[in-house]
DNA sequence: CTGTAATAGTTGAAAATGTAACTAACAAGC
DNA sequence: GCTTGTTAGTTACATTTTCAACTATTACAG
């Protein structure tokens, strides 16, 4: 007889907590800026790590670069970020935001903030850091699963 | 000067656990059985509780119904469950597991608790718990964020 | 009864995603 | 130089998801 509970299963309950915890957070930048979940994951590398290449942001989003070609297209169409070629290796091309996209970045970036303490409320700060380390181990890990 | 930090932030944190953890677990429903994310929740769903409806299943898994009604779908022409109509009130639908369907899963929750059992071996008992109980706290919750 | 609203589930069209193939530019071996 | 391979980024096509409309059935008010 096993005792294995679907609801307490760490990838389905991370996932359970990921799009609840992201809900409303997604309304705002949807409502505000028409942005979808790759845009703004993409405005937020360029607000907090300066200008980037799309290749530097899907390395460290861990995102496909097909998404992030079509979240710079349209991040471009709006005026958000602009491209500059890179002159030394023309394959290249380097994002940063625009006046407008930084302003878009610094209003989200202060939602975030203070939604990140709202979601965090009922935990002490040595929980809340205990829970984000444990989580920021899982999120780099590259567990395998060999002979299951 | 804002201290935020992205890969810190909770929904974001989350995500990125999320999609690390699911990605072996993933390629084990897919490889052996085919399935998509939504047909390996309803799946499970049926396996651990009982025969249930779709609005039932809906509810628990916070799924929208038109992935249930094609998960089902999908399910039901592979031979993993079966439908009958309650005579009750003939709307309603009961789903149940095939024999076929409850071998499918009797075989991938063994791999989930092992899968588990892995994702959490770094941590102690009670710091597994104490992740989980954190995490099912956010997956109930219904933030939302008020003037901000 | 009868009309109106609600619920269970399905379907069609539009949007988004995933996968693979593609172009363009650079790199390295010979 | 020329071939072969690699990397940056885009595009095309198939699959999935989303959203709204739809059918069928039940509930409920008058």
């Amino acid at each position: 007889m096993s005792n294995f509970d679907l609801e307490q299963f760490l990838p389905y309950l991370l996932n359970q907590a990921a799009e609840a915890s992201s809900l409303a957070f997604q309304q705002v930048y949807k409502d505000r800026y028409g942005m979808l979940r790759n845009e703004w994951r993409v405005l937020f590398h360029l607000g907090q790590f300066g200008p980037m290449t799309a290749s530097a942001i899907s390395a460290r989003a861990r995102l496909h670069k097909t998404k992030i070609s079509r979240a710079v297209a349209k991040l471009e169409a709006r005026r958000y970020l602009a491209r500059t070629r890179d002159e030394d290796d023309r394959r290249v091309e380097h994002l940063q935001l625009t006046a407008a996209g930084r302003a878009a970045f610094d209003d989200l970036r202060a939602v975030a903030e203070r939604y990140d303490a709202q979601l965090l409320a009922g935990l002490s700060a040595a929980q809340s850091r205990a829970l984000k380390a444990h989580l920021t181990t899982l999120a780099v890990a590259k567990p395998g699963l060999a002979r299951m």
